[in-house]
DNA sequence: ATGACCATGTAATCCGTTACATGATTCG
DNA sequence: CGAATCATGTAACGGATTACATGGTCAT
């Protein structure tokens, strides 16, 4: 019940379902998204539960619009979540079980594609990441100069970037090891 | 729909789901997992759609076992996911999305004792990784001296281990700089 | 007026976990 | 004989995605 509490935890500021949404797709991206058709009925519930409060206000560019409030037992309940600790969730990376069956296909070109495009695919990403983190060029001399709020967003989005930097060093081992392979295969080939 | 190809790439050899269950747990942990309960309707579905076949065999050791073989066409099946390129699936980091909501505590020290916490279990969870990678040591030298099979099982548990590794020494980061900041801070109260 | 974006929702379906239910075999 | 392990399933529930449905406002 993870999303219950991200969104109680983005609700520091009022904001609708479509507000979330959209923070949900500037930030928090590397390691959460939701539909908005997760987040609707998931914020109508935590309103029946009294974690949250709402009111219908005009906007200023488009229709009215639900603005959510976090109550003081919303925020209780946030509190209670992160002083229990860590949540290890499970990890699925489908790409990592796609390399390990990939040797059926008899095809070490195809491994070498196939990892070669995940590279790219990360690198788009990290590049992502990295032009969020060049907003906080400053925070890497001095983390005091930086709110709180600040700096718990600087340390999640080095998570991002780190994590993903180290992924796209094991592409490149992966790359490395797939062409040392080749080559001492055609050696011993050849040696015969 | 990822668990049918990944237990139709388990399945290079018979096995029942009992069998796949105690591989889930054994190797692609870092990766993938699944309940019994999942697996077996799962298999089910697979022979219904002409990918599996399975036979009802006596055990060597317990009850009577229902042991599944791909079929062609489940070979078939699982080559084209191969050849589609990498599955990005989106990512859940319950516990970075936790660290970004921790200053709402305003206590620097739960900020810590939390990285530390984190630390930990992923340190735990790298041994548990690198006694696999040990079995392995060979590869490093020379990737010609494994066979096809074990060469990309190598490859997967060195994502594992370059990405838990990776993992930590953010955590390392995180703890340096909630260090630094607290140091800082008290610093600039002083000089007042 | 029409297309882009703002805004809110429901329905169907699927994926995954937890709990429940059953029973065989083996070892101490 | 009792506990551990082998072995196979079903049921209930919850989490998440995709598709569907509706309509307002604003700029061109």
């Amino acid at each position: 019940m993870s999303l219950d509490h991200i969104l109680l935890g983005l609700l520091r500021e009022p904001a609708s379902g479509y507000d979330l949404k959209r923070e949900f797709d500037a930030g928090p991206r590397h390691f959460w998204s939701a539909e908005l058709s997760q987040i609707y009925p998931t914020l109508n519930r935590l309103e029946k539960k009294g974690l949250l409060r709402s009111s219908v206000e005009p906007s200023a560019q488009g229709p009215r619009r639900r603005v959510y409030r976090r109550t003081k037992t919303g925020l209780q309940e946030l509190l209670r979540w992160l002083r229990a600790g860590p949540v290890m969730g499970t990890q699925r990376f489908a790409y990592v079980a796609q390399l390990a069956f990939l040797h059926e296909a008899h095809d070490s070109s195809l491994t070498l594609d196939f990892m070669q495009q995940l590279r790219k695919e990360l690198s788009h990403f990290l590049s992502f990441l990295q032009r969020g983190e060049d907003l906080y060029a400053a925070a890497a001399q001095d983390p005091a100069a930086l709110s709180d709020i600040e700096f718990h967003d600087y340390l999640c989005l080095r998570m991002g970037v780190t994590s993903i930097s180290a992924r796209i060093a094991w592409c490149d081992e992966c790359i490395e090891r797939i062409r040392g392979r080749r080559r001492r295969r055609k050696r011993s080939e050849v040696a015969k």
